[in-house]
RNA sequence: GGUCGCGUAGCUCAAUGGGAGAGCGCCGGAUUGUAUAUCCGGGUGUUGCGGGUUCGAGUCCCGUCGCGACCGCCA
């Protein structure tokens, strides 16, 4: 790019690798030099908790904060409430009011970490778009909106065309989210100011068609920004872990677990990984990233220790550091493994080994705990199984007992 | 509302009424550095659900749910 950004979070995007196309890179840097600048990011409320995907965006946010700006994040409320029909699995049933609160309130633990909202000039914002979609008036709407909206162009879209190609009934609903997305826009600018949206370069199509919008109907130039759609260096999707989603809330992954994610990195992305997912300089982490062979360890767990004490704090950063010292450098068990803890009453008179690898998470299911067993996979105490029927009886829980499924996942037990 | 088609592993899909399978993913082991790559091992399943026929049903019949296509109603 010839242009040299003059604006600080422009800047920081562009060298931290956050930038992946902009509608009017000049115009927005000018503008973002002028005064203060509201942008948002849109979150869908599907899931009571966000994941390592999302963490990006909020990272981008969090910079636009520390270089001046305004962040709104935008929760779906509205347009969750019609269901996004592009994950058609058979009988997910539409949200319900309720549902969609829990989980924008879930999120907002997150969220509520990272940026920081109040009511000063470059305080964030928590919206939901909700407050102008559940009152629509159906006919206004499609006077005032629907008529800035071509179907031959909405046809063109490749969200739209690989669904019409392939046959796969698109319904009217679902045609209609790209519309409501662009509406947040037009009413976010009219109503906040906001001047920019930012997203997922996947979202690029729909942050045009708010730009569009907000041009036609209210005559006003805004922007958009899109962020590099993040895979690892072999070309898969980030954010799996263990067979499960990499969640930020730390009640449904631990911060021992999460720091572990991070820890496990491949040797490729870990400089990519530490320009956007910690706040270290820029020199300091391509100089962590090039370390080559064993050496390169230790810009993981420096990645690990960053991004772990920004969402769960220092503490539990140092604390999931100490366990996996413990854990993987002198075979020991450390206090932040995920512990399950048993009542005398749940105990009885003892629980087989299976069921504990079910329990304690390790195994999915009794099945999978005796096929763990039997390929030699699991361990008790760090002495390998074999035997499937084992038995554990109350006196032989006084101490903790360590269990393990394979060489890198470890739980604990106790107990209560 | 009617007619037809589809529903099998996490995903994409196979399987004359006769042994539930493949690729990818996933899990374990070796090698290693808690990473990649490589090699070895593991099929991970309520065949949407409920009945029936049959010695035997993923397969045939009835019902039901979900998805889709076409037709009708409306325009």
């Amino acid at each position: 790019m010839a242009y040299h950004p003059k604006s600080d979070f422009l800047r920081v995007m562009t060298e931290r690798g956050f930038l992946a196309d902009c509608t009017d890179y000049q115009g927005l840097d000018e503008a973002l030099i002028a005064g203060v600048v509201p942008a948002y990011i849109g979150y869908d409320a599907t899931a009571k908790s966000l994941h390592v995907g999302h963490l990006m965006n909020i990272m981008v946010l969090r910079w636009f904060q520390k270089t001046g700006g305004k962040p709104i994040t935008l929760m779906g409320g509205g347009t969750t409430k019609v269901g996004d029909p592009s994950f058609r699995s058979d009988e997910r049933p539409l949200l319900d009011e309720a549902a969609i609160e829990s989980n924008i309130e879930g999120m907002k633990q997150v969220f509520a970490k990272l940026i920081t909202y109040g009511d000063g000039p470059t305080d964030a914002l928590m919206l939901n778009n909700a407050e102008w979609l559940d009152g629509l008036n159906y006919l206004e709407f499609l006077r005032d909106i629907g008529r800035h909206f071509s179907v031959n162009r909405m046809l063109s879209f490749e969200s739209v065309k690989s669904r019409l190609d392939r046959e796969q009934s698109l319904s009217f609903l679902e045609f209609n989210y790209m519309i409501l997305q662009a509406y947040d826009f037009l009413e976010l600018n009219r109503r906040y100011g906001c001047l920019l949206q930012m997203g997922g370069s996947d979202q690029w199509g729909n942050i045009v068609n708010g730009i569009d919008l907000t041009r036609r109907v209210l005559e006003n130039e805004i922007y958009g920004l899109t962020t590099p759609l993040l895979t690892t260096s072999d070309g898969r999707k980030m954010g799996k872990s263990q067979g499960g989603a990499v969640w930020l809330n730390g009640d449904m992954l631990s911060p021992y677990e999460f720091w572990q994610f991070w820890r496990n990195t491949t040797d490729a992305d870990t400089g990519k990984f530490l320009k956007l997912f910690t706040e270290l300089p820029v020199e300091e982490c391509d100089r962590l990233g090039a370390l080559e062979g064993s050496e390169i360890n230790a810009a993981k767990v420096i990645l690990a220790n960053e991004v772990t004490a920004l969402l769960h704090g220092a503490d539990a950063a140092a604390a999931a550091e100490a366990t996996a010292r413990e854990v993987f450098e002198k075979g020991g068990a450390g206090d932040d493994l995920p512990t399950l803890e048993l009542s005398t009453d749940e105990l009885g008179d003892g629980i087989s080994i299976v069921q504990l690898f079910v329990r304690s998470g390790l195994a999915g299911s009794g099945k999978e705990a005796k096929r763990l067993i039997a390929e030699g996979g699991a361990r008790l105490n760090d002495t390998e199984l074999s035997d499937a029927g084992l038995f554990i009886t109350p006196d032989q829980l006084a101490e903790p007992l360590k269990l393990s499924a394979g060489k890198k996942r470890h739980a604990l037990v106790k107990l209560a």
